[in-house]
DNA sequence: CAGGATCCACAATGATACTG
DNA sequence: CAGTATCATTGTGGATCCTG
């Protein structure tokens, strides 16, 4: 498929859709992180060194409300809550992947980002 | 390659540099239209309805500082410009595919996005 | 441990008017 | 035509403290 078709973008468009799911600034490293497997909360919050929790709880709600991660709780003391992706969180991989992999196009040519 | 080492994410990501990329509310939609070959500003302009002047030009600088795009400017009286991709900004063709393609499984099920 | 509640700061966007 | 200048507004994130 080659087509331009493919992008019948205006509103609605699901290149915005996309951008809307996944734009906000922690919410790929979030799911980086639940692609290997499911994760706690703190675990999340230390491999993701500078997101302060409200940020993360923000996203991962998020995340949850649209469905693209199963939220479990565990009604022990002290609580334990566990997160991972659902199989259509899952195909976040490929664009994650596609993400990485233009990213490093750009880094490959030398291209001066900060601001 | 399926190694998650592909995503050694953190500071210097290529993730979150391509997030920061095209992270911007428009740059997408102004990179589809290019895809299909140069534009002009005002071409652009009718062709995202409801993007202002001001972001158009911000992002327009952007992405030519960021070398995604060439910028031509022809001293005729009107001015005219024409802006097309670079080689690079060829390459976000890939990651808008999968933007799009994305969406589009979330849209196949049924989520609701509206916040 | 897993968050919720607050308050603040600033970046990003929007709308409009104006100019070379 | 192709932008720039200005102002108002909101969104988004950061930091901190607090609680079941």
């Amino acid at each position: 498929m080659d087509s331009l078709k493919v992008l019948p973008c205006d509103d609605g468009c699901p290149v915005r859709l996309t951008a809307e799911l996944v734009g906000h600034k922690w919410t790929t490293l979030i799911v980086r992180e639940l692609i290997s497997g499911k994760k706690r909360y703190s675990e999340l919050q230390r491999g993701i060194p500078g997101i302060s929790p409200r940020i993360l709880a923000e996203r991962l709600k998020q995340l949850e409300q649209h469905q693209l991660l199963k939220k479990t709780i565990f009604p022990t003391i002290p609580p334990t809550t566990e997160y991972e992706l659902t199989s259509l969180g899952q195909e976040m991989k490929q664009l994650i992947y596609a993400m990485a992999a233009f990213g490093q196009s750009v880094q490959a040519a030398g291209i001066e980002v900060a601001a």
